[in-house]
Formats: structure tokens, sequence, C-alpha cells
RNA sequence: GGUCCCGUCAUCUAGCGGCCUAGGAUGGUAGCCUUUCAAGCUGCUCACGCGGGUUCGAAUCCCGUCGGGACCA
């Protein structure tokens, strides 16, 4: 065999959504496993719903993701243009010698006489398909029809019986009777081409050898396969390609299919907006890693074993295969993800994960733009006591807003439960004399000096801690203490403590 | 309405005729640890949609049924 050529064909309709990124990510392992060819294709026909920041969206999703394309937009290839949309003239050509051949038929019925078709026929309990009323209309027949000023649809024939079989990668071997295919649009009325037509005649002119694409395509598929037949088996596609200036298509095998399970939400229904976050770059804001977000859409529908689950992107390549993609609907569980996400922050190299905090630090307005040395230096230090207390790096910035700030902002509730009860006061005047005297303003140094207070006062080490740390953070959660004391200024820490003596006295 | 796909713990998933008194993970929960929050460790949470059949033996194969989803319109 062949190595494998394989596309991803987004329609740029905005964000990524992480369904279709599964789909990218199937198709990029696939091609990378195997020494193939990930095709970048973008399906921008759909004029309403093909945006500029669409496309600019799609792409940057895919890069984020590192799902680099060897053929596509802004990288080239032998066999583009790799915008559907600019391929509509091969597209309206193969129609017209598909007719010519006649394998299609021009149809002329008006929508109205097609929805009291098909009102019919469910009144009657048959399928509502179309019946082929204009299958073999007479020359006279169309002079007539376009005569009255009606417009027509190109459909392709099918097979009024027998049954198509194909192997599908995932699924197996996967049956359909002809007479359940109608006769489909291949070419609209405003001369446009459809869906079935454009993606399949691109998939054989880019000489696609897999193509992995959802599940809800599962039953357009022979169409598709027919509609190759027909363009392949007379050498019509060939003739076309070179009438047109297109390259000749790369001389490989037929498309095999693999149709990938859905993902779904917790009720079980196709993932949406309704669910929450659905697009990549949503899940790049909120600060998800994306080898991890990479490592958890590989395992939405795949998986390698009975216990691992956690793999870098080059595992993945080496160890991802179809043939281990089951066929049950699986459930985008962020749960999951945020686990995942978590797990990888803690291995993280904590000068890695400052880098990475940045961003969201300057988005917070924590750190400048750029941030000046000293801020650096002190999300640097701040970054090991973050590690474990984040799963995503949106996650950190409230930890530590109070070290970045100027003033803090003293939260009632952990004033009243900590500072205003027991000997908080006797706490913090203890705390600020020896903090004031310590030799070594470190971790350790610090401990020490808490814990004899502790001793002194005759009380518990969180009775200590705890108004220490509202004092300072102005509230009753951060990472430890001495540890975080240490990092910042000593200067700033005595204010603090003297501002929050002076709350208690007012 | 028709066609196709799918149905294992609370959730996702492994399982492809004996290795299954069904494994892993997530979530929840209890305990330990503990300066808060986490993290970590230990335990609990125990499931093959249902009914037939094939077989010495079925989660695994077959038939039916119920349920969910996709597609066609």
């Amino acid at each position: 065999m062949s190595t494998p050529r394989v596309r991803f064909a987004p329609a740029p309709s905005g964000s990524l959504h992480v369904g279709n990124a599964r789909t990218a990510l199937y198709n990029w392992l696939h091609a990378r496993g195997n020494g193939g060819t990930f095709v970048l294709r973008v399906e921008d026909t759909d004029a309403e719903r093909a945006t500029p920041e669409g496309y600019e969206a799609t792409l940057a999703a895919l890069r984020f993701l590192g799902l680099e394309w060897d053929e596509g937009p802004e990288v080239g290839g032998p066999y583009g243009p790799y915008r559907q949309s600019k391929r509509q003239s091969l597209h309206e050509a193969v129609a017209t010698a598909l007719l010519e051949a006649g394998y299609a038929y021009e149809a002329f019925e008006t929508r109205e006489e097609l929805e009291a078709e098909r009102e019919a026929a469910q009144a009657q309990g048959r399928p509502p398909g179309y019946q082929g009323g204009h299958r073999d209309l007479t020359d006279a027949q169309r002079e007539s029809f376009r005569a009255e000023g009606r417009e027509a649809v190109v459909r392709l024939r099918t097979p009024d019986e027998g049954e198509l079989v194909f192997t599908d990668v995932i699924r197996g071997e996967v049956t359909f009777a002809w007479k359940d295919v109608p006769d489909f649009v291949i070419l609209r009325a405003d001369g446009s081409p459809t869906y079935p037509l454009a993606a399949g005649v691109d998939d054989l002119a880019m000489g696609i050898t897999f193509i992995a694409r959802g599940e809800d395509l599962l039953s357009t598929t022979p169409r598709q396969i027919l509609l190759a037949d027909h363009v392949l088996d007379e050498g019509l596609l060939d003739r076309v390609l070179e009438a047109e200036g297109y390259a000749p298509r790369p001389d490989v095998e037929r498309p095999r299919y693999a149709h990938l399970p859905l993902l779904v939400g917790e009720d079980r229904k196709p993932l949406s907006k309704r669910h929450g976050a659905v697009a990549v770059a949503e899940f790049r804001r909120q600060g998800f890693l994306p080898d991890v977000l990479a490592n958890f859409l590989a395992l939405c529908g795949w998986s390698y074993d009975d216990r691992t689950e956690r793999f870098t992107v080059p595992d993945l390549i080496a160890k991802f295969s179809f043939d281990r993609v089951g066929s049950n609907p699986a459930f985008f569980d962020v749960d999951k993800l945020r686990a995942l996400n978590g797990d990888r922050i803690k291995e993280l190299d904590p000068a890695e994960l400052a880098d990475d905090l940045e961003p969201y630090f300057v988005e917070e307005g924590l750190l400048d733009q750029p941030p000046s040395a000293a801020q650096r230096q002190l999300l640097h230090d701040l970054a090991p006591l973050l590690q474990e207390r984040i799963q995503t790096l949106a996650e950190a910035a409230p930890l530590v807003d109070w070290c970045f700030a100027d003033e803090v902002a003293y939260e009632d509730k952990a004033v009243d439960k900590h500072l205003r009860k027991g000997r908080a006061d006797e706490v913090l005047d203890a705390a600020d004399a020896v903090f004031t005297e310590l030799d070594d303003w470190d971790a350790e140094s610090i401990m020490a000096v808490l814990d004899e207070v502790s001793e002194r006062l005759g009380i518990g080490r969180g009775k200590t801690f705890q108004p220490v740390r509202v004092a300072v953070a102005g509230k009753a959660v951060s990472p430890p203490l001495p540890e975080t004391l240490a990092v910042l200024d000593r200067g700033l820490v005595l204010d603090r403590i003297r501002s929050a003596k002076q709350l208690l006295g007012a």
C-alpha cells in the first residue's frame, strides 16, 4: 500500500469545533504515523458562513494544536488550489461531463412540486426521497420546461435495485440498498455544486486515499462511491482536469472511509454550544495546553489499551491507529480534560509554566506588557507554588493576584473569620516584630519564626498562619504561606500586616 | 416514515468465546497527611438495556425487543 494521503476539509464558519478538531487530529496522526501526507482543504463555498475571520480562526486553531499541514492554504502543494471556492469551475465541468455521459440528468421540478411529492409519499407510508420523475425527459420536454421559465438542477442517477457494500475502517462492512438512495442533486439551480459533488471530486482530484470524517456523513457514502465510479471509470475526471488546467491526479487507489463516532455532551446529544465551550479557541483561552487537548481529543473515541491514557504527541503518532477507534459515541468530558491538564501542568518545568502563565497575568492586568524583569522574576518564583493547585492556566492569576497588586483588597468574609476573631491582633503584632528582625528572609526562617509565635502564644499553627495570610493576601486561600512570603519583598509584607492592623483598629 | 449506527460502574472507557467473582480513569465520598487551598496516599462507590437462542462455556456470536443518535426528507 502506498503512503496515505489524508485530508481535513473544514467549513471555516468560525473557530474550529472540538469535534472537527478531533477529526483533523485523527487524520493528521494517521498521516504522521504512516509517512503520509496531510492535506488541508478549506470548504468555503458557502459565502454566508465562510467568513475571513472564520478562515483565520480555523487555521489558527489547527496551528495551536500543532496540526501542521503538508499541502493546503498558505503552504501550497501540487494539487491546488486548496480553497474550494476557487475550484468551482472544475466542479461545474465535471457535472457537465456527467450530464453528457448520461450519468446525470436535468430535473425541473419546482420546490412546491417536490414538496407535494414528498407529502404524498409520506401519506402513503413510502420513503420521502425523490422519485426520479424527470429522469427520462425528452429534449422537447426540457425545452418546454425552460420556456416556462423553470430552472434545472442536475441530479445523479442512482441504481434502482441491488445494494452497495463497502468496508468502513471503523464499522466494518456496511450495506445500503440502492432503492433507498434517491437520485441526488449535484448542481443547484443557480449552477453551484453541492457538497457531495465538490467534496467527492476534490478528494479524487487530490488523490486522497483515506477519508476519516464524522459519522453524520456515513449515509452519504454510497453516493460518493457511485460518483467516484462514474467520474473515474471512463477517465472522465482526467479529461476534465486536463481541460480545466488542473494537475493530473496522483496515481493512487480509491479512498477508504472511516466514520468517526460523534462527540456528544452529557445528555448524549451531539456536542453543541448548549454544552458550554465547544471551540478550540475557547479551550485555549481557558488555559488548556495544546498537547493535553490533543491527548484528550485522541481519547474521544480511541484507546490504546485498558489503562494508558496519557500520551505525548509523539506517543500518539507512534501509537494511534484506526483499528482502535470505537464505534460508540464519545462523551466530551470536560472534567477529565481538566484532570489531564492539571496533571500535565504539575509535570511542567516551572520556568516553562511561568512563560505559559505570562499572557494570562498580562491579560488580568497583573503584569505590564511587556512585564518588567522584577515582575517576571516574581512570576517565576511563584510558578512552583502554583503548579499543583491549578488545572488550567487561567486559574493561576486569582490565587496570587495580591502578590502583584499595589493594594490588597480585603475580603470581608476572610477578615471576619480570621482577623476579627481569637487573638489575631496579637499574632499580627508578633509577626510584625519577628519579620522585621528576621536575618534571612527565606521560607525556612519565616516558617521558624511563625512557629515560634504559635508556641509563644500557645495556639496552633492554623491560628497563626491564617491571620497572617489574610493580612497579607486579603483572603483565606493562597499558596503555602512561608514560601509565598519569601518570594515577596519584605517591606511589602510588613506594609500589608500594618494595614491589616489599622483595619482592625478602625 | 425509511435507512444506517450505537447500548458495560454515577460518567467515560478496556473487553473481539474461557485470562472477567469484568480492568483503568474521571467524578463523588471517607480516612491519613496538613498552615489555607491543593497535591499525595488508602478505602468505598461494582456496571455488561431486556428476552430468547447457539455453545461444555457469552459482555463477547445469532434473533427479537426496547432505548438513544445520525442521515434522508
